[in-house]
DNA sequence: ACGTTTGTATCGTATATCGATACGGACCTG
DNA sequence: CAGGTCCGTATCGATATACGATACAAACGT
């Protein structure tokens, strides 16, 4: 799964769940826009050719509203056809993230910063965002020996167990990370996951105390990840810098003592 | 800018140029979601908070149009509030690119074989895919000192100035090079991009020689980047395999001798 | 206090989108 | 090879949906 919030307020929109009534809040809004963006997302769940019912089934939209949005984002170049006739999503999205980062001003004054600290740590170095329940990887700057999602931005991170995730927690007051929590699903990643929801709690409690977080092997065996929290000019926590290392090539103390000042220094240079 | 194909094939699109005629070829094409991409795209362009007036101005739509497109895309996620009310492309952008990335094989299977290359190298490794007038990077694995757009998936960078683009071109046969040529702008990029259509020629007829392409300081000033064509079922070029190093560290002899064959290998590895 | 922006909201109209359905081809299966 | 069942594509009439003009208040820069 890619992403955990079901685009957005669905409230609002004409879709509302499993219901087939159609209670229009918003007079502005296009329910053909949705479904076609609906189409894309089926991707999200299935990263796969799929077939036009196959995407009319998951988008949960009719047959003929996803021919027609797809016979749209085709022409536009959103959506490809795979070899065998299947459909795939299109380079065009690669565009648009592309000005995704480029507009955003958060992500440009960063981009240095880390560039910067990439090359005083010789680590991985990553900028994610928050948002809710996961972490969005907005900037990845790898270091020599990778994985495929280790160099895809793009990639979400549930917010519980991550470095990133809990270091921005630690900026918000407690009803709001209870309430994050809760309605996170909590379930483990790697064996090592923290699911408990106590010893979550210790490590935001942890983070608080020492002013930045730390994950050892919770998303990926044999790494340890440690991260700063970026605030906004409110204080909240909008970001966070993470820096990965290999367990091959540290203990967690001595990775800890090392890189903690430097991960707190660029996220205090982000912050307002 | 960020591309340079209008889109798709505006023949048939409802939106023909300036022309105010609404002549609908396709019966199929959802004219809103069109326009709601259109709205994205404007951000291609201008990459900064936009107002709606602005936004409807650059994707030439009336206000109310961008108006209801907005708003959709604000509450989808595709679309953000920036802090002085101004909108910006929003973060589900990263989802989808994401979603593109990880359900391309062809992507799927270059990511591994780029790692090893970067391993092997340490220098900077690419991976761009061939559309028309330019080539557009996909995998960017970088090495220790980078510039910001060096980062970043989703850039294009015209094909007759790249090695990338030109390692491509030498595979096609010479009728739709010219035409390639001849559709492109040809603006230098630095004050070495060879724009003149013979030199063009000559360097894509090297790589057609030597089974690769390089080009020196054509796109970044004091950078070396030789490139690989990989070819799909029918010998079609569609991406190219890059190494890119400072001529700081290289002279563009040793370099060329010491990682052609490797670009070559990892390109051959990819093709069918 | 004045124009001139902006974003937002309203509204009657007509047209663009709707979903059901039909068609032909590909692919199995018996 | 007949009889399925999928597939993608195309058609069509009805009406819900999106259309663009317009109005409005707020913000800004004179």
């Amino acid at each position: 799964m890619t992403s955990d919030t079901p685009s957005g307020k669905q409230a609002k929109s004409p879709r509302n769940g499993g219901d087939q009534l159609l209670e229009v809040d918003d007079r502005l809004f296009l329910q053909s826009v949705a479904r076609a963006l609906y189409v894309l997302e089926a991707f999200g769940r299935d990263a796969r050719p799929m077939s036009l019912s196959e995407i009319a089934a998951s988008a949960r939209i009719t047959k003929s509203a996803a021919q027609r949005a797809a016979q749209t984002l085709l022409s536009l170049g959103y959506l490809e056809r795979s070899s065998d006739g299947g459909l795939l999503p299109g380079r065009r999205l690669l565009d648009r993230a592309f000005d995704y980062l480029r507009s955003n001003p958060l992500i440009e004054r960063a981009t240095p910063i880390l560039i910067e600290l990439r090359k005083n740590s010789s680590e991985r170095v990553d900028f994610s965002l928050f948002d809710d329940l996961s972490i969005l990887y907005a900037i990845r700057l790898q270091s020599k020996r990778e994985t495929f999602f280790a160099t895809l931005a793009g990639r979400r991170i549930p917010t519980f167990c991550s470095s990133g995730g809990r270091a921005m927690l630690a900026h918000l007051d407690d009803a709001a990370i209870d309430d994050i929590l809760r309605r996170s699903e909590r379930k483990a990643l790697t064996p090592k996951t923290i699911t408990d929801l106590d010893k979550i709690w210790d490590k935001v409690r942890e983070a608080r105390r020492e002013g930045y977080a730390y994950a050892v092997e919770e998303s990926l065996l044999g790494e340890v990840v440690l991260s700063a929290a970026v605030l906004d000019d409110r204080r909240q926590p909008v970001a966070a810098v993470h820096i990965a290392g290999s367990l091959s090539e540290w203990t967690v103390d001595d990775f800890r003592k090392r890189f903690a000042p430097l991960a707190i220094e660029a996220a205090r240079a982000l912050s307002y």
